[in-house]
DNA sequence: CCCGTTGCTTGATCTGAATCAATGAGAGTC
DNA sequence: GACTCTCATTGATTCAGATCAAGCAACGGG
């Protein structure tokens, strides 16, 4: 939304694509590549739209272009937890499973490259350079679930606002230093979504926010913007031993 | 300990292992089988034993037979959290990674069936059936983080010891139906290793323990064993949708 | 046998974050 | 311009679980 290519909703080349090097498809020879471009389908969500419901069929699993979109769980009585946020060249679904794990909704407006689940997984059988990938990405996943696991047992509160500013911040400045220097980046997703994802009240993320504010690590720019002038202050203040 | 074979220090034929046919050997054809029996090695760990640090190097990777190992994570001021607990046919090490992500610890007595890292790694990239039944192996994993992901995020110490107890049991009924009957096993594990894994105080777990034992819903018997009546009358004071 | 250690339980007190409640700011609509 | 939404902030109060503290049972030495 605030930079970056505007995709339509339409079939875009390979070759073109933005996430085409750390995607699923990143290893592909230029064969395999021509494959997945024949069976892929551009989709676009809004906002706030749900992709998936967990327990119901899911015949589309892909990679997410632009945009971010949350995994969650909700107990019974409405308690709900994101287990797991969607970013620019993460792979959303299970081979092998036609039903989704958990809820998937579009946290931003979303663009997805969406293969038919039955067609991408004879293509995983067939090529071992996409499921080594897969594999790879997966096990990523797992590190991160695993981090966020540390956050959800054992940080404080203003530990894990700090953490998720760093989280985007990190992964904002990508290739760059990203140590030093003031960096500047919008955060998305509303303090609903941070809640959920940290695993408090909306009310509790408002207050730390303000807080940090307060105390000057933290400037909060209009449109859910936010400015950090010392990285390492913040990364300190996020209790994490990365 | 309780029950089940005892496993010498020793080699035992992959045809007579407990484990087989859940493991990561679970689907090999007999050629495969012969070569990951030629570079294995059993290995055993004491209660309380290191097993890996989390950064330093680890050149074996492996099942675990018997016992229980968990995964931890340490923040720079001691808090600690459990991040996974492995238990017999899970699989300890990340292949392509030679330093351990975790603090990696015997809980009980535990035996390991152990590969050379690079050994196996090389076995993998040539056994299609391997690398895939890794990677499913994996994929549950991450499924089972995420599950407690909610755990640690949005339930209340009753619902978490709750939670485990329902996880043991079902573990421990395995094959059986479970939903009904009185059941009865042994915790193994420390009530501070719960306490890490469920992101609560030792306090917390003995107070919340005693409660349960109280209304009735659990009998404590010595030696950490466990009995439980009313099955599905648990798992309502565990809070999950499952 | 006494002594220290480990694992566990229970009680008293404190506190960080949830809950309950009110208000504000912007965006869209009639 | 008045309305209704959604999103966010801030304040007052409550409460679940942490922290601090004491004590007990089992165990293994010396």
């Amino acid at each position: 939304m605030a930079d970056g290519v505007q995709f339509p909703a339409v079939r875009v080349s390979c070759q073109r694509c933005d996430v085409r090097g750390r995607a699923i498809c990143a290893d592909c020879a230029p064969a395999e590549l021509e494959e997945l471009d024949r069976i892929k389908l551009y989709r676009r969500f809004a906002a706030g739209e749900m992709i998936a419901w967990a327990g119901e069929r899911m015949p589309m699993i892909g990679s997410v272009i632009e945009g971010v979109a949350s995994l969650s769980s909700t107990l019974p009585d409405g308690r709900r937890q994101t287990v797991g946020l969607m970013l620019p060249s993460d792979f959303l679904g299970r081979p092998g499973r036609d039903r989704a794990g958990y809820d998937v909704q579009a946290a931003t407006e979303v663009t997805f490259c969406m293969f038919r689940a039955q067609e991408f997984e004879r293509l995983l059988e067939r090529s071992p350079r996409l499921s080594h990938r897969l594999l790879e990405m997966k096990l990523d996943e797992l590190d991160v679930a695993r981090e966020w696991m540390v956050l959800l047992g054992r940080k404080t509160a203003r530990e894990r606002i700090a953490s998720l500013l760093v989280m985007f911040g990190e992964r904002e400045a990508g290739a760059r230093d990203g140590t030093s220097g003031t960096i500047r980046f919008p955060l998305r997703i509303t303090r609903e979504a941070m809640a959920d994802y940290l695993g408090v009240t909306i009310e509790t993320v408002s207050r730390q926010l303000s807080q940090l504010r307060r105390e000057g690590l933290i400037r909060l720019l209009e449109s859910r913007g936010v400015e950090i002038s010392d990285f390492a202050a913040l990364r300190r203040e996020a209790g994490g031993p990365e």
